[in-house]
Order: structure tokens, then C-alpha cells, then sequence
RNA sequence: GGAAGCGUGCCAGAGCGGCCGAAUGGGACACACUGCUAAUGUGUUGUGCUCGUCAAGGGCACCGAGGGUUCAAAUCCCUCCGCUUCCGCCA
């Protein structure tokens, strides 16, 4: 939810915003309209409680001769308050609505839709082969690392087994992405990977993506698509200490997608799945600390592709392709052979303070007064980075090296060869 | 899964249907006193909404959450959630 002091005092910046994401800016006045009757509506209520309360203390300390006489007009006040609640609660929920329609105010996001991004940066370049390179897929069987016919027989499609090589080849990736984060000031968390609803509402993934996600019905509990959801819910209702500094937690978890409307996307091998393990950064700050440390996920996140050496760019996001409650988002995209492009490997997002609002994540200020904190996450490395792994070291004879950064995870090998 | 009990402010812990936003103790903070520390004294010690110049200062709400009874509820009733204990079952 957005910040409604900012809406009375500057709607044209919300208006601004919507366009550049290409959304109806008028939604920005019904919020303001809902506001306004919000408040007409409290101010009446208030009125009517204070008389009721004064009233209800005279009948008090009345005489048991008086009381029945000003009984009448105490059930008179109580169903006047009654009335007042009801509208109370009605503009509420008008509000509310019109609140949660408006998406974050961008900042400094490029305007436009999904082919808008710019790229910041690109590191490495793509490998030539001088052999036809095959994919992640053949060669992830080739290895004995990916079975996905297996997966299939067991959970269906986009389903997989990690195997041999390739399961170790994850501990290893996953593992120093831990090590990464730790070494950084990072709490290591596993998180639960089963929510309730209010958790999943309040990180705001039951709006547009509501049919992503994965709902256990006999026991009304979400399957997270990523540990976002339980490390930005982790705090929610509380004041937390940020006089140290950002609060920062990595989380290690199964995600888990449904991947409705994707029919015929990416259905080979394991770069569209149901189910992945994600090693996923969270931080808690200060609002005026949330683009610095937006840099800083960015910067961890570039680590990560570094250590895995393969060829990247950095994109800064378009606003009409950010979530709704991202300001500004900075994917990293890495080269995959197979496709002769750049697929997303991480995402780190800066939802400033409108994440934290609809959880009631604060902070104590200078004042010792409480403020909305800015929650920002982003990823340190995925099941997906496996393809990436694979494709840009993959040698002739179908075996691939491995990048120094992982040996340890892999027992020392520096290579991973065919099985057969 | 069955049974019982509990859920109050930073913590501990009272609380009769109206005089309770809430006793008391501890902690924390400020000031005073003290050569320093300690001790002592006095004061402060919540959050949200709202009116007001995001002032001073008002008003309303909040005693796990949500409903209900009542002129009036922390206090009575219902539902849910959480915690504890016992029984059963089982990784």
C-alpha cells in the first residue's frame, strides 16, 4: 500500500507513476475521494461514541428511581452508533479497495511495458563453440544430473529429479550462495514453505498473481512461490531495531509455481518448473537507506554470477513490468547457448515502504516515534542457474567444467563427465 | 484426534459489567542529589485513527483475533488463532 500522505499532499507524483506503468491514473482519485469520505465517516462515528460514553456514565451514577427514564435514550444513542459504525466500516472497505488498487510509486524506473528495460550493464561475453552445443537438458542427462521423464512419471510436467552430479552441483551452487550471504552480515534462515493467507496477502502476492500459487484447500495454507513471502511476513506486526543498521536475512527454500498461462513456454528441461530451491536475500531498512541498499543486493547478486562465470547483463527493469509493489527492480539476465539469449537469473526489487505497510513492519526514528521500514529482496541463486552452469561450460565430449567457485561443493572435481 | 487450563502494557503480574488505557513490582529513559560507579528522590514510560499549521492541545479506538449480549464489556456469551499440560496416534 502506498503511503496516503503522499497522495494528499502530491497526487500528481501517483498519477505520474500510473502512467509511466501504464495504469489508469484516475484510480488515483477515487483513492483520494475514498479517503476524504473515510474520514468525514470517522469524525461522525467519534462524535457519536463520545456522547454515548458521556451519556453511558450518567446513567452510572443515576439513581435506580431515574435510570429506566434515560435508559430510552441510551438504546436511541447505541443504535445511532451502530449506524455511524456501519458506514465507518463501509468506507473503509471502499478505501481499502481503492488503496490496494494502486501499485507503488516507481522510482526512477525506465516508463513502458516488458521490452522497455535498459541494460546497465553486460559482463563477460557469450562463448563460441567450435562443436554444435547442446542444451541444458541433453546435457544434464549426459551427466546423469537431470531426469525429467522421471519427474514427469512421478509429479507430471515441469517436474524433475536432481541427481548424482546434478543434485551436488545444486548443494554446491545454493550452498555458496549461503556462504556468500553469510560472510556478508546475512541471518541464514530456512523459512516454512506453507503460509496463511494473511501472509500471503500481506507480501502482496495474492493480487494479480493469485492463480500462480499453489493453495492447500482442506487446510487453507499457500505453497510460497518464493521465501519472500515467509521473510517479509516474518516481522510482520512488529517494531524492529534498525538503529544497527539494515536487517538483513537469507533464506533457503523449495518455491513453488503453477505456472498457469505459460502453456507451451520454456516446457523443456528445468528453466520453467513447479518447484525449485532459491537461496533468496531479504533486507529491512531505513527508507532513505533503501536505495543504497537496493545497490548492494545488486552487487551481491553480480558476486554470485561472477563466481559462477558465466556471461550476464544487468537490466534495469521497465515500470510497467515491475510487480506492484516494487519502486524499481534490477534483473540479472545470463547468457544460455542454446537459445542465444539472456534468460533472468536474479531479480532484486525495492519495494521501499509498501510492502512493509500492509504487513506493519516499523522501525523507531531519530524521534523514537515508529515509521514504516522499506523491505527489499533479491536472488542469490537458483535451480534455474544450473542451465546457465551447464550450457556456457559444457565441452565437446558433452562433459563440463566446473567453475572454480563450486569445486569444493563438488568434492574438488573439476570436471563432470558423461556417464556413458 | 480427545480432555483441561491459559492468552492484559518492554517484562512480571492485579483487575468488582460503569469511577480501567488499565493497580503494583521490575526494567528503560530524563532530571535532581552524590567526587566517580552504586544507591536515593522526582518525573516520564504504548499504538493506531482523527481534528488541529504532520504545533500546542482535543476526540475516538485498542487488554490474542473476530463476532454477540448490554444504555455501558479487559470483565458475560460464541467462533477462531496461539501457548501449556494430560491421554491417544505416528514420522
Amino acid at each position: 500500500m502506498i503511503d496516503l500522505r503522499i497522495v494528499r499532499s502530491d497526487p500528481e507524483a501517483v498519477r505520474a507513476s500510473q502512467l509511466a506503468r501504464g495504469e489508469d491514473p484516475s484510480l488515483v482519485d477515487r483513492l483520494l475521494t475514498a479517503d476524504a469520505q473515510r474520514r468525514a465517516a470517522v469524525a461522525s462515528a467519534d462524535e457519536l461514541r463520545a456522547e454515548q460514553k458521556s451519556f453511558g456514565r450518567t446513567v452510572g451514577r443515576a439513581s435506580p428511581e431515574e435510570r429506566p427514564a434515560l435508559l430510552a435514550r441510551g438504546k436511541e444513542l447505541a443504535g445511532l452508533v451502530k449506524q455511524a459504525e456501519a458506514r465507518e466500516v463501509s468506507a473503509e472497505q471502499e478505501l481499502r479497495g481503492a488503496h490496494l488498487a494502486v501499485p507503488n510509486v516507481i522510482e526512477g524506473a525506465p516508463p513502458g511495458g516488458e521490452q522497455d528495460f535498459v541494460v546497465l550493464e553486460e559482463i563477460g561475453t557469450p562463448p563460441t563453440f567450435d562443436f554444435t552445443p547442446r542444451d541444458h537438458l541433453e546435457l544434464g542427462e549426459l551427466l546423469g544430473a537431470i531426469d525429467m521423464e522421471r519427474g514427469a512419471k512421478v509429479s507430471g510436467a515441469r517436474f524433475y529429479f536432481l541427481r548424482g552430479v546434478g543434485a551436488q552441483l545444486q548443494f554446491a551452487l545454493l550452498n555458496l550462495a549461503m556462504q556468500t550471504a553469510i560472510g556478508n552480515g546475512f541471518v541464514p534462515m530456512v523459512p516454512p514453505v506453507l503460509v496463511k493467507p494473511e501472509s500471503m496477502e500481506g507480501t502482496g502476492f495474492l493480487g494479480a498473481h493469485a492463480d500462480e500459487i499453489y493453495r492447500l484447500e482442506a487446510d487453507d495454507l499457500y505453497l510460497v512461490g518464493t521465501s519472500e513471502v515467509p521473510l517479509a511476513a516474518y516481522h510482520s506486526g512488529e517494531i524492529i531495531d534498525l538503529a544497527g543498521g539494515p536487517a538483513r536475512y537469507v533464506g533457503w527454500s523449495s518455491c513453488f509455481r503453477r505456472e498457469a498461462g505459460s502453456y507451451g513456454k520454456d516446457t523443456r528441461g528445468i528453466i520453467r518448473v513447479h518447484q525449485f530451491d532459491k537461496v533468496e536475500m531479504f533486507s529491512y531498512c531505513r527508507p532513505e537507506d533503501a536505495e543504497a541498499e537496493h545497490l548492494r543486493l545488486r552487487e551481491f547478486e553480480q558476486q554470485m554470477l561472477a563466481a559462477i562465470e558465466v556471461p550476464y547483463r544487468v537490466i534495469d527493469v521497465a515500470a510497467g513490468d515491475l510487480g506492484s509493489s516494487a519502486a524499481r527492480k534490477y534483473d540479472c539476465e545470463a547468457w544460455v547457448p542454446s537459445q542465444q539469449a539472456y534468460r533472468e537469473l536474479t531479480s532484486t526489487s525495492n519495494c521501499t515502504t509498501f510492502q512493509a505497510r500492509r504487513l506493519g513492519v516499523r522501525y523507531r526514528g531519530e524521534d523514537g516515534k515508529p515509521q514504516t521500514a522499506a523491505t527489499l529482496n533479491g536472488t542469490l541463486a537458483t535451480t534455474r542457474w544450473l542451465v546457465a552452469i551447464l550450457e556456457n561450460h559444457q565441452q565437446a565430449d558433452g562433459s563440463v567444467r566446473v567453475p572454480e567457485a563450486l569445486r569444493p561443493g563438488l568434492g574438488g572435481r573439476e570436471v563432470l563427465e558423461p556417464i556413458r
